[in-house]
DNA sequence: CAGATATTTCACATTTGACTTATATAAGCG
DNA sequence: CGCTTATATAAGTCAAATGTGAAATATCTG
């Protein structure tokens, strides 16, 4: 689990929140992140390359355009190592639900293997 | 939401890790976390501080013994901010279960206050 | 083809953060 | 008390990460 090395950085994060509204063009989240983290369009496509190399995102060429699409895998891993500290605010649901949210972790485990934590 | 810079690090996951299995003095994070990783003593204790000073382990001093629990409320948020991307991997659940996961989504929502994000 | 545009890559400076060793604090214990 | 144990803090070093400006690459367009 070194996908929070990635999500470390406050830009990536914002970027992947833009990214999870759908698929956008390179130059159109430099466009945000610029005006709200005031960094070099450089910089942003530095990021951009660390979530593509890590997996957070893939792209899709159109002419001279890159598109990124988030890939959501190494996203549901940090999901996953969270499960074992679900227990302490889901207690209080209902017994259906509970029964219901175990039984989903249960075969997000077991559907996934084990990595490093 | 820069719970994820603190969980940026491996040796303050893993020590997180082994608070969710219940309080640990420091002294015996210390242990696994030299064993494991192969630093020192005062490299684990300034862990132990960020992790405190940030609300993710809370302190009870007895003695000389300080003993450590998780507090869960920062790891919250992160599983928060993960819901936006859980659409990603959820679509795969029958009705019923979805319809409970997204009305915990919902609870969840409605019971915090919104944050950065 | 010659710009212009979109994006990445490069080389370098600076900052940040995770270590280390040395030292402080504070109980327990003979 | 002085010694040992448990833990934290301080000061300094070093590497990794993040930013910058300049240049490369590739596509579009008149």
């Amino acid at each position: 689990m070194h996908a929070f090395d990635i999500l470390g950085d406050p830009v990536r994060r914002r970027i992947l929140e833009l990214l999870a509204g759908g698929e956008l063009s390179s130059g159109e989240v430099t466009a945000v992140i610029q005006r709200e983290h005031g960094i070099s369009q450089p910089a942003v496509s530095q990021h951009l390359k660390v979530l593509r190399d890590n997996g957070f995102a893939t792209v899709r060429a159109q002419g001279t355009r890159r598109f990124y699409v988030v890939n959501p895998a190494p996203l549901r891993e940090v999901d996953q190592w969270l499960d074992r500290f679900r227990g302490f605010w889901e207690q209080r649901l209902d017994a259906l639900s509970t029964e219901i949210a175990r039984g989903k972790r249960e075969r997000r485990a077991r559907d996934s293997h084990p990595t490093e934590s």
